[in-house]
RNA sequence: GGACACUUAGCUCAGCGGCAGAGCGUCUCGUUCACAUCGAGAAGGCCGAAGGUUCAAAUCCUUCAGUGUCCACCA
């Protein structure tokens, strides 16, 4: 053996023998409880990045810990569509070439999309493998597939049938880029400092910010208790105004906060949230003068065909040259929305969309969590799911893009959003809706692996997804989808940002499993990871990972190289499981009480106990999912007990020893098989052992 | 405006009623003898602040202060 552990030499020679032995594939056995976790499919927009190879350590260590148990487990591995994110993406390549969407038409781009899927689906496929992921790949899924749109087009049809899907006129968000409706969640809120406007209409001034809406102002108005402005109330004021002179009527309503700026505002019910309600209240005319590609329209007279950015500017020059601008507060600070996928400020608009109604969903959904159906690790994110679903409001689906699920009506053009076709994926993997009943006396993967077991997933997409799982899954199956809810946090840089491409501080995890290891890199996600929080990494903790590989390729270069002639090996150990052989011919010794009868060496008890209070921590804090915990504690055992002091307490005894060298070793590499794959993998194959593979062998019990 | 989390060694973080821990960093020593991607040893902490509960508090309760995150129609 080398003296440094190269795990090129390593890695890709396993992952082939593991898939070409069908290792992955769970075998269905009625008995058994399977285990199951669906993989939340990375989006085909790019490649894998830490928050995946996060996933990915995590599920292919419980999916890994339950084979080795001997569960029938599965897991099932797949890619997004990712509706706008991808659509977004392309546009993006597109306009490198100077070209949008609309220059090729709606078949010629989607041909385009399809090429990319085709391209970052089979690479986010390959980075995967390189990652050790032990998915059983013959049940990959991509969210676009012809059965996935089966279910996609059942699961709208059973909600619209039920009245749970319904389209209105309502007030959307809306991205004048993207050109389409977005739900809530997509919009993303972040403050920013614009200067407030005070604009003279008449005898009143009010604050603004958005100036260049008011061709669509349809009424001033006061707060009803605002004794400063009662004489106006009831009146149409003339006023002057950038076009000319106009009429406007002063009304009254609650939603009028009296202390912000001079108690009176301009109601546009257009193009605001709360105008717009004000404007439902009183039945003000719905004024729109902003068009969907983000430009004003003909209402604002000389002033259309601008873009917002440039008619507040415009718009601002002539009302001061009108004198119609009392003063400007330039600290003004406010939360604006903007497209959580290409940034440009969010408009509010009125339009005819699609909905799903909710509460209904909703209630079933807080009553499985209630009643401890699903259970959500860390607990703390009960708290933050009730208040959610216990607040939600409806969902709008329909979206104007072109890469996604075409809704399945009639003289439909829109999509879905593409949370609504992952929120069927615990089931739509399965096969449901067509593939649910037993053929030829097997069950069918719906009836056998659903509902699945783990949910394992970043916080960051509780609403998105994990609770839109829940809603769907228990309304169209009846059942909840998962029964455990594990939420991993995110990773951050060294500083604690979030990592991202323009501040360069990107780690890319596919690099770092090249140069220094798949194993080093995954046990640097688990080890310092707590539940549900955010961790810092660093290339440096990377390479501190790297050691302990190398570590461990040492140990067992000295107990494998390093054996004296004459030492007697774990295999020819006399057993109630082996006979006398030679080495990794027989059955071998397996059990501690094989070993200790033979001599009563301190040192060998010692080391015994402690592997086996290891084993017992170990499979504790798997149970628990405390992977941290587990992780720190095999990385104890094997480096400071069993190197540092076991094995330089066998140096002058060495021969005696090697039988508990072997057997130590050999059990530490199943306890560490879950967390580091590979390496692990290559030592016991050198190890004597029972087995074609390490991850199926047993796992460790605890005496 | 609500809700939640965090504050422990120089740094990053575990621990969450019973003698303050790890990794990295620092300092001292050690290269034939598995590994210098190493080993032996050392220094380093009023466990954010103030109250309270308890035989016992880093850990439970209250208040406060910083930091961060999420939610909410801040015009």
């Amino acid at each position: 053996m080398d003296k440094v552990y190269d795990q090129t030499k390593v890695e890709q020679k396993w992952y082939k023998f593991w898939e070409e032995s069908g290792f992955f594939k769970p075998k269905i056995d009625p008995n058994k409880k399977p285990y199951v976790i669906a993989m939340p499919p990375p989006n085909v927009t790019g490649e894998l990045h830490l928050g995946h190879a996060l996933t990915a350590s995590i599920e292919d260590l419980l999916i890994r810990y339950h084979r080795m148990k001997g569960d029938p487990t599965l897991w099932i591995p797949g890619v997004d569509h990712a509706g706008i994110a991808t659509q977004v993406v392309v546009e993006k390549e597109l306009s490198k070439e100077g070209k949008t969407r609309h220059d090729l038409g709606k078949d010629e781009f989607l041909k385009r999309v399809w090429e990319w899927v085709e391209k970052y689906g089979r690479r986010i496929d390959a980075q995967h493998k390189k990652l050790g992921v032990s998915a059983d790949w013959s049940r990959r899924k991509f969210t676009l597939d012809p059965d996935y749109q089966e279910a996609v087009k059942e699961a709208f049809l059973r909600l619209y049938k039920k009245e749970l899907i319904y389209k209105a006129e309502r007030m959307i968000n809306w991205c004048s880029r993207c050109e389409t409706v977005l739900s809530d969640l997509e919009v993303v809120y972040r403050e920013q400092k614009d200067p407030l406007y005070y604009i003279k209409y008449g005898p009143l001034t009010l604050a603004t910010v958005r100036p260049e809406t008011k061709f669509g102002d349809t009424a001033l108005a006061v707060n009803p208790q605002d004794k400063r402005y009662r004489k106006y109330v009831g009146q149409t004021l003339e006023i002057e105004d950038v076009l000319g002179k106009s009429q406007i009527k002063v009304i009254e309503d609650e939603a009028v906060d009296p202390k912000f700026g001079t108690g009176v505002i301009k109601v546009t019910p257009a193009h605001d949230p709360t105008d717009f309600e004000i404007g439902q209240r009183h039945n003000l005319e719905i004024r729109q003068v902003i068009d969907f590609n983000g430009k004003l329209n003909e209402k604002a007279g000389k002033f259309a065909g601008l873009t917002i950015a440039e008619a507040r500017i415009q718009v601002v020059q002539e009302l001061e040259k009108k004198g119609l601008i009392e003063k400007v507060d330039q600290n003004y600070v406010h939360s604006v929305g903007h497209c959580q996928r290409c940034d440009t400020t969010v408009e509010p608009m009125v339009s005819l969309q699609w909905f799903v109604k909710m509460k209904p969903l909703a209630e079933p959904a807080i009553e499985a969590v209630k009643r401890g159906e699903i259970k959500i690790i860390p607990k703390r994110f009960e708290k933050i799911y009730f208040q959610w679903l216990e607040n939600i409001k409806d969902w709008t689906i329909s979206r104007q893009l072109w890469w996604g699920h075409q809704i399945p009506l009639e003289g439909e053009e829109d999509v879905l959003d593409t949370w609504f076709s992952s929120s069927l994926w615990p089931f739509a993997t399965l096969g449901w809706p067509s593939s649910t009943k037993a053929s030829e006396g097997k069950p069918s993967d719906y009836e056998y692996f659903y509902p699945t077991t783990v949910m394992e997933t970043g916080y960051d997409i509780l609403f998105f997804w994990v609770s839109r799982m829940i809603m769907m899954g228990l309304f169209l199956t009846g059942q909840v989808p998962f029964t455990t809810v594990y939420l991993h946090g995110l990773i951050r840089d060294p500083m604690g940002q979030k990592m991202s491409k323009s501040k360069g501080n990107v780690i890319e995890p596919l690099f770092m499993a090249d140069k220094y290891g798949t194993d080093a890199l995954r046990m640097s996600l688990i080890i310092g990871n707590t539940p549900g929080k955010d961790m810092r990494l660093s290339e440096p903790k990377i390479q501190g990972l790297r050691n302990f590989t190398n570590k461990l390729w040492n140990i067992g270069r000295f107990i494998i190289d390093f054996a004296p002639d004459d030492a007697k090996h774990l295999s020819v150990i006399p057993s109630e499981h082996s006979e006398r052989g030679n080495l990794n011919s027989r059955k071998i010794a397996t059990s501690v009480a094989t070993l200790l009868p033979r001599n009563d060496n301190k040192n060998d008890k010692e080391i015994l106990e402690k592997l086996n209070q290891t084993t017992e921590a170990v499979t504790k804090a798997l149970e628990s999912f405390r992977f941290h915990d587990a992780a720190n504690t095999l990385y104890e055992f094997t480096w400071h007990q069993f190197a540092d002091k076991y094995i330089e307490s066998t140096k002058d005894r060495r021969a005696e020893a090697q039988p508990v060298l072997e057997y130590v070793f050999r059990t530490s590499l199943e306890l560490l098989h879950p967390f580091m794959p590979f390496i692990t993998e290559e030592l016991w194959q050198r190890l004597p052992h029972d087995g074609k593979s390490i991850m199926i062998a047993k796992w460790p019990e605890a005496k």
